[in-house]
DNA sequence: CACGGTTGGCTAAACGATTAGGCAACCCGG
DNA sequence: CCGGGTTGCCTAATCGTTTAGCCAACCGTG
């Protein structure tokens, strides 16, 4: 194939100069063309296919139409998956690409990453962390605009968007109590992540709300190790659930922290002769389908919205990006709904 | 903060011209060029933070160090982010980035997506699918350089990099025998994939070297609906393995296409009341690690090595680039080993 | 001393777009 | 018929690099 037609073969066939072609095909206002030209142009362009070429172009306008995607663990799980689909769309919506790198939590590797980006002329970068926790940005960054994703930040002045947890450990625990229960345990790891925070002050909140009172003696919190991987969340879930279907007076229904402690729940469950839902009702957190609707019966769970995080948190650095000063009022952290997900795991509490 | 600074400002302050910055920088052999120069050189670069402008130098040089990763579907699995992760690692180990784009399948989505790649002049593409099946290449890709990852092509002059699924399939039932079963159950669905194909080729495989007759009343298949999610396939495995347990003479172990329908043998063997690993040894495949952690006993499987077939797509993208015709022999195709990973739910047959 | 060969570096033309500013041609009123 | 305002388009500079080709200075030699 012969090389990649440019602007001036356009031009040529248009029988115009460059300048018009770039003006008529970016439709530039306050250019006078005719009508007539203009036709001309148009169809000398999609005749002979042509397409901008995008570094010309960046290095003319100083916008790459391009923005960077760092996270320290991609691979790991879906989560991320759905944050980059979220925001692949939302940029491709706005005719933006995604350069993609991963850190996997190394600060040097890290910091050749972003200057990668960086030379590339990126128009922004989104930080993504892959569960919601403070991170303090890469000195790397400069000057930057940049947006975190599912993280919070010392500074205030750098946007971020994040799963409103509160609001979600609420709806987990408003779905247990709309179903009767009163006595409702919780499992949740010992470290201490906004997320842990969040969700537990919905869990009281939710009880409040009922006029029940809380009860220390019913969340439970083990350590995990290894810390944040499968196999470690669900022997804390495991852990934890004993103890509390152990207790004296047991709890009729657990939330757990998230998902996969609840699978470890469900096996506490299955080992002391529980039956879930009609004996123990279980709501998990996250939405991690492969988790869900592995076990049995599938896990009820509260949704975190990913997708949708990803695609605000482009949106985010566009409106950054496209204003001049720095205008993001003082309230720059979006927080998102989760939603809950009603599976087969919660249901009455058994006559007492 | 001011202007980013650019080759000029270093040939400035080492008191030389630009061409000779661009020399040593790059380190263009056969350019004459004094020691104390040189050393002028990298010392105002590196005083000044100096870093070329990848537009600019990608709009000369004609290459701009960037690959394009299309994929149908990035974010329903942790598959995606496993291979995403090998390519970028091995992008990034040669100074390359990953421009990311999802096409969710839709054909138009795909061809504009691609147009955006092409744009950007990356260098080449990788096109990858989720699971391993036939896809034929986009029109749009044109002459660019392309390898498929977890696919195959119609066309065998495109390389592609998928999983032995064959010796996977072997692996997986190997480890069936090597534990002393012999009468050993099969769940696959009805789909007609290579996967499918490979890995029921591979059992029969382990079998006749076992010495053990292939009995076609022991591969259960069921046909998914809907097809390929996760719900869907742990019912599809509940009904294969339920079919199978409830035979004449049922099996001793069961090896299960995949870790969702593992999942749904699981299910089926708590309602038959058979314990795993006790009276029935289950195998799946894929090590989705959600899965196979959240079930107990955990699950022993075969891994579908996806950060390797990453990285080794990039590689032969690379090897294609660099090379000036096309000397990829006739065997284009590159097949990755599936190891086994044991875990608890294998051991040996009950006694009899 | 004239001259060919090295050494070491510079000049300037690309790459393919965007864009400020200029300039003919035309129209119209006086 | 002249002059000023439009209209419609073009010229050329620019973005930040790479790279082909040139050239001055120097050195040793016959």
């Amino acid at each position: 194939m012969a090389r990649r037609i440019g602007i001036k073969d356009v031009a040529a066939a248009a029988g115009v100069s460059t300048a018009t072609v770039s003006h008529v095909l970016n439709r530039v206002e306050g250019k006078r063309i005719s009508e007539e030209t203009r036709r001309r142009v148009w169809k000398a362009a999609d005749e002979l296919g042509y397409a901008p070429n995008g570094l010309a172009r960046g290095l003319r306008t100083q916008r790459s139409q391009t923005i960077g995607f760092v996270s320290d663990q991609i691979a790991t799980t879906p989560h991320a998956g759905r944050m980059i689909l979220g925001a692949q769309e939302a940029a491709a919506a706005e005719g933006l690409v995604l350069l993609l790198v991963n850190t996997s939590g190394d600060a040097e590797l890290e910091r050749t990453s972003i200057e990668m980006l960086l030379q590339r002329q990126v128009d922004g970068i989104v930080y993504a962390a892959m569960y919601h926790r403070i991170v303090e940005l890469p000195e790397a960054l400069g000057s930057t605009p940049t947006v975190l994703l599912d993280a919070g930040s010392a500074d205030p002045a750098v946007p971020s968007v994040v799963p409103d947890e509160v609001q979600g450990g609420y709806a987990a625990v408003r779905e247990l109590i709309d179903h009767g229960h009163r006595r409702i345990g919780v499992t949740v790891q010992t470290v201490d992540l906004p997320a842990r925070q969040g969700r537990l002050e919905g869990y009281r909140k939710a009880l409040a709300e009922a006029g029940v009172a809380y009860d220390p003696s019913l969340v439970a919190a083990e350590t995990a190790v290894p810390f944040n991987t499968v196999g470690g969340d669900v022997d804390t879930g495991y852990r934890a659930a004993r103890r509390l279907l152990t207790a004296e007076r047991r709890p009729t229904a657990l939330f757990c922290f998230n998902d996969r402690m609840a699978a470890g729940a469900y096996r506490a469950a299955a080992e002391l002769g529980l039956s879930i839902p009609g004996d123990l009702s279980v709501i998990g957190f996250d939405n991690q389908e492969l988790v869900c609707e592995s076990v049995h019966p599938q896990l009820s769970t509260v949704q975190l919205p990913h997708y949708e995080m990803g695609a605000r948190a482009v949106a985010q650095l566009l409106a950054l990006t496209k204003t001049p000063g720095r205008p993001p009022g003082p309230d720059t952290k979006e927080l998102l709904p989760c939603p809950l997900v009603a599976r087969a795991s919660v249901t009455s509490p058994p006559r007492l």
